[in-house]
DNA sequence: CTCTTGTCATACCGTACGGTACGGTCATAT
DNA sequence: ATATGACCGTACCGTACGGTATGACAAGAG
């Protein structure tokens, strides 16, 4: 059959393409993106480019609609065995793991400063991205309050500070590309002292 | 004199070229603003432009300088009569204020989004602003715990931790551009709320 | 075979930009 | 009065971009 297969190829190359946008957009930004050099490095041509997708815009909001897809569990449950304190310090590092990558970093200076113009792209990745991360934090917060951990007025409160406790020092030095990205060792102590003045505050004594 | 009367006329001019220039490149970020523009709303030429900046990356230079100096007492020292907790829900306030701003965020985009490929930028800023404040904060600490306030392992842990309990929740939102500016009642609901979780962590008791 | 469909390559259009050049104007210093 | 120097307005250059059009080629369908 010549449409489902026709239909295949499209899907992938649509794929594809969007891999190559991503690439571009993370190294240049939106402005200095260029279509032409996109489809370059594509090894096709404008015009096929132009099939997939009507504008410039148009491939942007693509990239940025299927980054918000993202959603995977850094958060991952605490585990039989664990303290509190393991507990709150694997869910700081993998936290700072994940937020401090020079990926994630490109990423987020690219939305930020695309949302300036277009508040509604800033949004939609605000709720699958920070939003819904504090608010996994908050489920897991909550259950170790369920178990008898901690002793919190309000889950998503304490979610929000205890991710303000993780990144606040490196987060905006990194984005700020005013240091390289972290060692093992220093996402390890950041989580650590994270962990250890969250159940200060919050710990049952 | 001629020669002093026209040196004080190209400072003054110079000064306005910035304005203008911080105006345009505020709104539009460094790659979309356009020098025709701002030599337009400055009411003069593009020749006498060129003659205060040789190149559109020499006036986003001087502009990032003047911003870089900014460095003003936002962390006003605690006053004789205040508790440990209204010191610190002053500087949360006060810190959140200006940090939030409409203002402010548009600048920090514009930084970090050129701090991608110029990173000695990102760095200036981030030494002369968050850096700077940080230190600032755990001077104040330094001296409350000297005052038998606060019990603290390292204060600028401790400041870095205290500015993160302020502003994460909000930061990131206002930066993706997914919030208003906020209320004098939320800011000050949120300067209250990190107080609280910081003397919880290390107040005296 | 022919016809269709999607792709490639390339040339092109209009536009906007950064930056330069030039001629005219106006105030001031001598 | 005249010369100097800064400024304005405008036209211009080269370049690069987003986007379109065209023609050729390859592969699968009838």
């Amino acid at each position: 059959m010549l449409l489902t297969k026709t239909k295949l190829d499209r899907d992938q190359r649509r794929e594809l393409i969007l891999d190559v946008a991503q690439e571009v957009f993370l190294e240049e930004g939106f402005a200095n993106a260029s279509m032409s050099v996109i489809a370059a490095k594509l090894g096709g041509s404008k015009g096929t480019l132009y099939n997939y997708f009507k504008s410039k815009e148009d491939l942007f909001n693509a990239y940025v609609e299927r980054r918000c897809l993202w959603q995977d569990e850094i958060f991952a449950a605490p585990i039989g065995t664990e303290t509190p304190e393991e507990t709150l310090r694997r869910i700081a590092r993998a936290y700072l793991k994940r937020v401090l990558t020079d990926f994630n970093l490109k990423n987020f200076r690219l939305i930020t400063a695309e949302a300036e113009r277009r508040p509604e792209i800033g949004l939609a990745f605000y709720n699958a991205g920070p939003r819904r991360g504090a608010e996994r934090v908050a489920e897991l917060l909550s259950g170790m309050q369920a178990d008898g951990h901690l002793d919190l007025d309000d889950p998503l409160d304490a979610a929000h500070q205890f991710l303000g406790l993780a990144q606040n020092r490196y987060f905006k030095a990194r984005l700020c590309n005013a240091i390289p990205e972290l060692s093992e060792k220093q996402i390890e102590a950041e989580a650590k002292l994270a962990a250890k003045t969250f159940l200060r505050a919050f710990g049952k004594r």
